[in-house]
DNA sequence: GTACATTTGTTCGTATGTATT
DNA sequence: TAATACATACGAACAAATGTA
């Protein structure tokens, strides 16, 4: 269950698949700070571009939110909001801008689901948009 | 329009806003072929490592797509897919982890929308799950 | 409030491996 | 085979944000 250099994998890959796996297994509970960089270095071997690597990696997947000066923490995960649609409705999903991200106040990984409205037969005007985002 | 390297926004990121914009504007269409690596750095300067960054800001955005030994290539507009929820279903929307993108053979970037059935009265059984990806 | 240590952010350089053309 | 292009990995330096004594 450790790190192997040798493998096909790459390192970063194989931390990063360790690092998730306490996570989903509770090791590594919600809010929970994760080590810092030097200290994986120490704990795990490699380079710090390695580590940051398998960070940017559940950073990517939504597991886990960095801020500079703190640390790393693991994600509380997302809420859930209701959203209802009616004939000609359309709705995408899709991961927002870095832009975007600083406007809606949301971290990396976080999926957002826009709805564009047919009718107007509700508190929108048809062709206006809303965009649901989960903290 | 260009990019400067004393501004307060990072280099790697300014460089994705330009490379964002050509996109949104169709400047760079759906399966254009985007400068290799080394081109970039001499049409916009910084080192590889700024240039790969930028890379990785719109592959993890969803907007491109890269293959080792070919290049990177805009990426096509996810499909639209459409999906009967009944009383009592719950929908999530998340970011696949890296091994299930290789199940799935989804890229980078793109979001999952995961569908869990309470009811019988379909073709599913109670807790089963279906997940969503768009091309 | 200041000074300092800690932690992450950004940028540069170099080298080697792997996949595609 | 050779050239091109991306992937991984290591090392180094300085900046910026945070927390603490």
């Amino acid at each position: 269950m450790d790190i192997d250099p040798d493998s096909d994998r790459p390192v970063y890959r194989q931390l990063a698949d360790l690092l998730r796996e306490q996570i989903h297994s509770g090791q590594l509970p919600p809010g929970a700070l994760l080590p810092s960089e030097p200290r994986m270095q120490q704990r795990y071997g490699g380079c710090r571009d390695t580590i940051r690597r398998a960070m940017a990696v559940l950073r990517a997947e939504g597991l886990i939110a960095t801020k500079q000066g703190e640390g790393t923490r693991v994600r509380r995960s997302a809420q859930r909001h209701t959203v209802h649609l009616g004939p000609g409705d359309q709705a995408i999903i899709r991961v927002p801008s870095d832009l975007e991200r600083r406007e809606l106040g949301v971290d990396e990984g976080v999926p957002i689901f826009e709805v564009t409205r047919a009718g107007a037969d509700r508190e929108m005007f048809p062709g206006d948009r809303t965009t649901i985002v989960g903290g």
